[in-house]
DNA sequence: ATCCTGCCTTGGAACGATCCAGCCCATGAC
DNA sequence: GTCATGGGCTGGATCGTTCCAAGGCAGGAT
């Protein structure tokens, strides 16, 4: 009879003792088959093979990470959703994260922290040494975290570049912003339009003013004029409304280049209660190839972010800090791309 | 001079004997300072957890795990993000899942796996020891996870009713469906409607059943015909727009419940090509509250599931499954809202 | 036959926590 | 003074793995 898979006689999973016994060899034997398959004979390493697969022995993790002083485990924080917004890029991201992760030998751990502490969270799951390194993302106003967690030695990879502080030496991987809107603005201009505005955030946001640039840059090479078309703004619905409105009346655009698909929204909400449709009198294109551009009629043209390009890229950068010895990946900056729908 | 916080003279983190020693007690002592406080006496306790705070010392994770052989982590199945939906009530479920495992002390660890094996990556988790237990989300389709779990003696809470299998014993937390569409369709008939079409999903699906069934009591109870007003399909914006035109030309309903937020938006699609407007022609009920609901032009009317609720009940349950000795807590069976926008 | 070489394999120690049995000592009863 | 009592604390053993140093063995050179 044998032992009911993964499980041995005295009911607990079955251990490298356990595998060694059965293959009447040493425990270490059993644990060179596991992790260093080479160092055996090619019969011993069949032989104890055999009795991994008939016990249905996986290493105890804790075991193994109580030796190795490494968890295997990579720490994302998140925040909340924020409600009226289309930010949900990071549902993509997290699974694609989770998914190259896994493919690296690695998990993903989420934890939340006070929104307004950008270093809470971080510190116990450090000093516990539950976590290997930190993704860290929520960089959008600067990044305190990256000069936090490089001071605690603590490795770590960051969706974002280290804006405000170009001293900063870890890795990290970004997405062109402003090729993105350059991309959206030529776009339009491809369509014949002359009199593009840009809708962005306000001054503090470094990624705005990335992404800002890309439509500047645009505009200039064709000899567009950009003086009283640009806006900046909070990043919500009402905002994108009230500043589109306002740009529609006193500069008489086109065509809407925005910084985000939720103001690209507060654009459709403007056109709609003029009675303008999107794409047919009025050009609109957003930023994230969120899930409400997607299905918004006419639908929302959008600049999409590679991000599952990015969490691959993310993670072999931390393969590299989590190697012996430690390398340190080259700095990654993606170039996003343009899904063209109704509403231009 | 002090060592630095969390870092003993080695560089690597303080353990408990480190504490111990600093103390001038045993490791044990130490040990009781930090699960069982009110063993020691009131001076020893001050003068143990002044070590503790001067060296920064946490407990060790992998050490702990591999004594009580338990990891304290969650494990939760993500599936990728089903572009061209407005499914995104993960997001607000994952993240309050999150915070409420951190107030019972546990971690969420999350894993994929391939969409089409519902079992897949359960079985590597569960034998390398990796996680305590495990909340299974995606049982829109019977949940066969279940009963595979259950069979391994898996710790597990379904968000959602085992609906192929009233047999099945586990925990579960789920969201009344039936009362959210009724709640939808009382809406439409205090606001005058009498022809309420329901847009819904493929017999196939409890979920979609169940939350037609309270479209069906709402209109029985107010002796509305339910002929020929439902319509069940594929949940996607194509299939919506297309029933819904079907809809509108055959049965000429004034209004419409759907089963989901996708859906709904196939329906503003219809209305959008037909020249007709949402909330002053005809009326539009969603199911999720999405990003989208939130953010399209008028807005969209929806029912909103309690998931941060969901989530916090869930934990409470997995509280009691790994309490010693083990609880099976009460399922749990919320009550959603209604959302009132501009659709309605 | 002896020795060396290199490959495979072995047993003991260690990672840092908790469990367990027992020791110490102040207290109170006799 | 002796002994039982029990709260407070200690030291050894243990969880399951990997690291480390060394042992065993076959094969070729001396």
């Amino acid at each position: 009879m044998t032992p009911s898979l993964g499980r041995s006689a005295n009911g607990s999973p079955p251990t490298l003792a356990d595998v060694a016994e059965r293959a009447g060899v040493s425990r270490q034997t059993v644990s060179n088959a596991v992790n260093n398959p080479d160092l055996l004979r090619a019969d011993t390493l069949a032989r104890v093979q055999l009795a991994i697969d008939e016990l249905g022995y996986l290493p105890n993790r804790a075991a193994r990470n109580l030796r190795t002083r490494a968890s295997h485990l990579i720490g994302l924080r998140i925040l909340p959703a924020q409600e009226g917004t289309a930010n949900a890029t990071m549902d993509r991201f997290v699974h694609s994260l989770v998914e190259a992760s896994r493919e690296a030998g690695y998990h993903v751990l989420l934890f939340t922290g006070d929104p307004t502490d950008p270093v809470a969270g971080y510190d116990d799951l450090l000093r516990s040494t539950a976590v290997d390194a930190f993704v860290v993302t929520d960089t959008y106003l600067g990044n305190p975290q990256a000069a936090w967690l490089a001071g605690r030695r603590a490795p770590f990879v960051a969706f974002g570049r280290p804006w405000d502080d170009p001293g900063a030496d870890h890795p990290w991987v970004d997405v062109d912003g402003a090729a993105g809107a350059e991309l959206a603005t030529k776009h339009l201009i491809g369509r014949g339009h002359e009199r593009i505005a840009w809708l962005g955030w306000r001054k503090d946001s470094f990624i705005g003013e990335d992404r800002r640039s890309g439509w500047t840059r645009a505009m200039r090479a064709h000899g567009f004029a950009t003086t009283g078309l640009a806006s900046r703004t909070e990043d919500t619905v009402a905002s994108g409304r009230e500043a589109s409105a306002v740009l529609l009346d006193e500069a008489v655009p086109s065509a809407f280049v925005c910084a985000s698909d939720t103001l690209a929204m507060g654009v459709l909400h403007t056109l709609a209660e003029r009675g303008l449709h999107p794409g047919r009198d009025v050009a609109v294109v957003g930023f994230d190839d969120s899930m409400v551009a997607q299905l918004v009629p006419p639908g929302l043209t959008s600049v999409r972010q590679p991000l599952e390009e990015v969490a691959v890229m993310v993670v072999r950068a931390l393969e590299g800090l989590l190697s012996h010895p430690p390398r340190r990946a080259d700095d990654v900056l993606l170039t996003p791309a343009l899904t063209v729908r109704g509403s231009s």
